[in-house]
DNA sequence: TAGATTGTTAATCGATTAACAATC
DNA sequence: TAGATTGTTAATCGATTAACAATC
């Protein structure tokens, strides 16, 4: 328990209550028992003790726990605090959305810039991000301290981009294409599979 | 084992094993062996032959699994083959981006319709998708046999379009947003939360 | 104090892994 | 046949759940 890693269950519910703390926190509310936020996720409350004991959060007995140290904790342990510097690859509907989309920002994730090998892309501003040719990625991943890269690239591309990225010393990759990349020692590699969560969907239906 | 519940990692990885089929399909190749699967997806051959035995698939000692069969079987365990017919509710960044993304076609869904509240979005079309106004939603989800929707709106508004959408039967719902929703007997939710696999790479770095 | 809520230990559950017998 | 690969059983691992002692 004591120096062991945060099981990977536990950090994605991390994430999962930032927004109902957010929530409570502009209601007013200074804390908050495991058991109120348990029921806004329908999940049991000694679940919601256990990840806190895996994350070394400290709550008060018979108060609960204060949102604001419970906010900056999940950040911390998220590693959400400050910037994170990412670029994104592929421009297609689905990278010129998330380009778009604003809560990333709380997320601790900042896009410096776009690549796309489409020159019809090239050129273009997407939410003040400006659209390079992948010829120039290098130089932008070395000159600015970039530690992820966000990849939106057709499933046929992805392979080659993501050990390109991994060539050029990238820490972290965000892997929004079907195909599967390996992680190493030196970059870490996280799939967003949306066929994944739909697959559970229809599963049930 | 013999009348079990396919376990929700299976179902993930069943997703996950798809785009390798269909590309050694594309290549001509007839079987495949657990063991190069497995390779693709870096994980062990053991464990493709447990998720298989979940599933209740077939290979054949010394060939391995017919492709054809096995692109078939998963299709039918996930329900992908046919069309759910579905809509989608908020389009903006990202519910522009999931209307436009051809992959949800192979995934046995179809959108029939999107709807939103904001009078500039209400009549254009998406991907040959009308944009109506939320009022007309009851219509459509009666007249047309709509299986799913998909909530991209706003957490402040996530709570009612789910409970409306239930009370109008929908059989199950994609939630694209940071608010919980609960799954009844009725009515099956499941979450796409990007946050969650976000989390999962910056904690890590 | 009394009672509510945390923090933790132990029991349970279920998925993963290891190992090998069955099969073609 | 010999050997490769499936299919399955049993062992392991780790997350979840239950239960309650500690604490304010």
């Amino acid at each position: 328990m004591i120096n062991k890693n945060i099981p990977v269950p536990t950090v994605r519910r991390l994430a999962n209550y930032l927004p109902v703390l957010l929530q409570k926190k502009e209601e007013g509310k200074r804390f908050i028992a495991s058991r109120e936020l348990a029921d806004e996720l329908f999940i049991e409350s000694g679940k919601v003790r256990k990840d806190f004991q895996y994350a070394r959060i400290k709550g008060r007995p018979k108060r609960g726990y204060e949102i604001n140290y419970l906010i900056r904790e999940i950040d911390s342990k998220l590693n959400w605090t400050g910037y994170k510097r990412a670029v994104l690859i592929g421009v297609g509907n689905l990278g010129s959305a998330l380009l778009s989309y604003e809560n990333f920002s709380r997320y601790g994730i900042q896009f410096t810039d776009a690549f796309d090998i489409d020159r019809r892309r090239v050129g273009m501003n997407i939410h003040d991000i400006k659209v390079s040719h992948m010829d120039n990625i290098e130089k932008v991943l070395k000159d600015k301290k970039i530690d992820i890269a966000v990849l939106t690239v057709p499933a046929t591309v992805a392979l080659e981009t993501a050990e390109k990225v991994t060539s050029l010393g990238i820490k972290g990759i965000w892997n929004f294409s079907p195909v599967m990349i390996k992680s190493t020692p030196e970059t870490a590699v996280v799939s967003a599979q949306l066929a994944e969560s739909l697959a559970v969907l229809t599963q049930q239906l």
